[in-house]
DNA sequence: GGTTGTGCCGGGAACGATTGCACAATAATT
DNA sequence: AATTATTGTGCAATCGTTCCCGGCACAACC
């Protein structure tokens, strides 16, 4: 039904062979310029654009690279779109999202998809459910150029771009401290995700630091990351049920942290009086909340734009590639205290 | 680099022709059953997979669907993309999204590229610096299906899905009004835009019905829909420098409210005994904000599927479809007044 | 025994674009 | 005038898949 303009159209119109259309659009230099100009102005004037299916067939690349995350309506990961798409649009690449909702399932099958469908490159951030990746170990061994971003693994040997997720959790917890909070809870996702290792590490050593005992039941995981809020809701109502009420909480990510604010608005527990409460949060919005959220903030634009541009290399390197990096971006502290 | 497996790779692994090959995985009956159980059993082992850009050109579809809309960080549309997204994926489609960030041009460029990259259909919610749609109606009249959500125009005749911006806006104004502002502002995007127009309709209706003289100084445009906060900043100043002061205000959209609240809060106006606001918002976190805002809410989501419902619909429809639908469904108004 | 039928399979064209190679016509050289 | 460059153009293969067409073998029929 709809039947954009081909080479063959052109060719035909203009009594020429659609080689000679091909090469003409293209601008040899073998192709007279009396020609040429023909060509090139009927191509303008019917609005003529390559068929770019044709051409990932022949070329055997689609000049675009796949994205998995597990919702955009998370700002982080939006922020994170955004900074992929300002490098890749650059060079010439589409991108397209997908979103795990924090499935594994989902994960698999989206990915799988993309692969199949012939894009040149992913970026990847691991659903909170997702323990095995050896489907993407599959993939990526038979060349296809992966890049983790956020949440990553160190069973495929490939690019890693995170933020510096120890530091910032460190600074986080001991923002608490310094608030005068003695018994300092954590709410985190699943235990297996990278960044939940690394963020706890970061509690700890602050804990260490300050000479403030672990308390292993003021640690609560939430498997699905907090996609449902019961998740969130239990974790705390846990913890505030405790003989020893925690006074303080470092939650570490986007969705928890905005799930327990509206846990303790529920509870109408008193921020900052009763809790501190702090955590990784890259909602633009925060200032407007209460209560009140001390934010850790990543830098997700930059993040996108270099995994993309790591992503962009690999596709576009002549020669395999064995050396790879691990960055690591600086986190920000948010105050907000009243 | 990344080759996947084609059905030459099976019939020679098998001894067959590809078109032997071929039919066996389509399970044609010209084909005997023990030549199909070798072909699948192998295909199974190496897990081939049809090459669907090689399908998309022999077929000549892609069945995939492009979205063009502002950007996912909002809300309102990360929840249209989830409800699209259970649609598409129902029916086997895949979803390509575009941000336009307000800009027409940017529009543009998206929408031709998802056009050439052949999509079977496009969903559209226009940026709020487009007026000229020709570029629209070019690919529509060569047959592309196209289905406007939210920001739709009269200009190319197809379906359209919209919320009832007349009604929720009236019901916000009434609400104001219930609350004894008397001089109600209204803060919204660039006049052209259909949701403008209609939500401006619902405005005028309301005031009108009480009483209220409507008065053109307290209606504010931003011609980016508040993609730039100095804009939103700007009116709002505006609106308080006024002699006689705004005591209540009407938001058209969710960009618009958050930017609103945000200056409010700078400004320090106490809300509500200052200045009641009521808005177009589809945030999931409006509960944990203060300053206050009673928000007018779209059914996101079953918009995103009804949209992609109607477009597949007019993609897979054996014949040219000349009946088009304008579906309007029903917004919620959560009132928030403490 | 020749014709028709049927089951099973291979050859090859097509989708749209690129590109190496061949070939024609013209120009330049000997 | 004959040979060699040069210039401009067309043919055909390629990418992976589907599908029409045709062919071979064997059985059934008059």
């Amino acid at each position: 039904m709809f039947e954009p303009f081909t080479l063959k159209d052109i060719a035909k119109a203009l009594g020429l062979s659609t080689s000679t259309v091909s090469r003409a659009l293209r601008d040899t230099h073998e192709i007279s310029p009396e020609t040429k100009k023909l060509v090139l102005d009927y191509a303008q004037k019917i609005n003529y654009r390559p068929n770019p299916i044709a051409l990932s067939l022949k070329e055997r690349r689609s000049k675009s690279i796949g994205v998995s995350l597990s919702e955009v309506a998370n700002q982080y990961f939006a922020q994170v779109v955004n900074g992929i798409e300002s490098i890749a649009y650059d060079r010439g690449y589409h991108v397209i999202i997908t979103q795990t909702h924090e499935f594994y399932a989902r994960e698999k099958v989206n990915i799988q998809h993309l692969a199949s469908r012939s894009v040149d490159g992913l970026l990847v951030s691991l659903s909170s459910e997702t323990t095995d990746t050896s489907y993407l170990q599959n993939l990526h061994q038979r060349g296809l150029p992966i890049v983790f971003f956020d949440r990553v693994t160190d069973q495929i040997k490939t690019h890693q771009i995170i933020a510096n997720n120890e530091k910032g959790a460190f600074e986080a917890t001991e923002y608490l401290i310094s608030q005068g909070c003695k018994r300092i809870a954590h709410l985190t996702s699943s235990d297996h995700l990278s960044i939940s290792v690394e963020r706890l590490n970061g509690y700890k050593q602050a804990l260490a630091k300050h000479g403030l005992l672990l308390n292993e039941a003021y640690i609560k995981y939430c498997a699905h990351g907090g996609m449902f809020q019961e998740e969130t809701e239990m974790a705390i109502k846990e913890l505030m049920n405790m003989k020893e009420k925690p006074d303080g909480i470092f939650v570490a990510s986007d969705r928890l942290s905005i799930g327990a604010l509206v846990v303790f608005k529920e509870l109408k527990v008193k921020v900052p009086q009763e809790m501190v409460i702090a955590g990784f949060c890259n909602s633009d919005v925060l200032n407007l909340m209460c209560p009140t959220l001390t934010s850790v903030r990543q830098p997700a634009f930059e993040m996108g734009q270099i995994a993309t541009d790591m992503l962009l290399n690999l596709i576009e390197s002549k020669y395999p590639v064995h050396d790879f990096e691990k960055k690591i971006l600086d986190t920000s502290l948010s105050i907000r205290n009243h």
